[in-house]
DNA sequence: TATGAGATCAACT
DNA sequence: GTTGATCTCATAC
């Protein structure tokens, strides 16, 4: 599979949301102009105690059911909004949970919803992710390559880290977890063997 | 460095 | 009523 510097599209989501999720180390995320390099995510598959899709469709869940390429956004901990990439088909309700970005574009807006100026922080976990990108409920469903998303392909294939999943008690054991080797916003270290 | 509580909401038992 | 794909701040070692 050969990946130009194009936006990534419905036939980027239209396959298994294991081999996207890696994939997606290193793309570009922008939303409104604010955002950066992804360096950390995770893959939630429908047959996964830990998915949101695992026990069928809900209100909350519903666009995971439907076409690949859409923003599922859900409230985490009645607190934080969280995002995700749909993957797959109508049948197979996965997507990837975006958990950490390298803050490279509108820093000055990120730094203001955040009240914080430590780069570091900003967007090195779900929930600050979701912050700093003024990500809210309003986002879900959208379609990921038009506005106010900009997701565009990284143009070289990064080292990358994998390790199991975090904060999750159901399936806790699953290497799902992807990371960019060596990155300083990772949301936590990956361990090193 | 490590552990704990609070914030606050939707799904689920 | 409890739990959870979290984060921040406070207190303790």
């Amino acid at each position: 599979m050969t990946m130009s510097a194009a936006n990534l599209s419905r036939s980027f989501f239209a396959r298994s949301v294991h081999k996207i999720a890696p994939d997606l180390i290193g793309a570009t995320l922008l939303i409104d102009g604010a955002g950066g390099r992804i360096v950390e995510v995770e893959a939630y598959h429908h047959t996964d105690p830990a998915a949101h899709s695992f026990s069928g469709q809900t209100a909350r869940n519903a666009v995971m059911f439907g076409p690949p390429g859409k923003a599922y956004v859900y409230r985490s901990y009645g607190i934080h909004w969280c995002l995700n990439f749909v993957c797959e088909s109508e049948d197979s309700a996965s997507a990837v949970l975006i958990r950490a970005i390298e803050p490279l574009e509108g820093l000055a807006k990120m730094r203001r919803r955040r009240g914080l100026s430590d780069e570091r922080l900003l967007c090195s976990g779900p929930g600050r992710l979701g912050e700093a990108l003024g990500i809210t409920h309003a986002l879900n469903g959208l379609t990921l390559d038009r506005p106010p998303f900009e997701l565009i392909a990284r143009k070289t294939k990064p080292e990358i880290v994998t390790g199991v999943r975090i904060g999750i008690t159901k399936a806790a054991e699953l290497p799902w977890r992807y990371g960019l080797a060596g990155s300083r916003f990772l949301s936590k270290p990956f361990k090193t063997s």
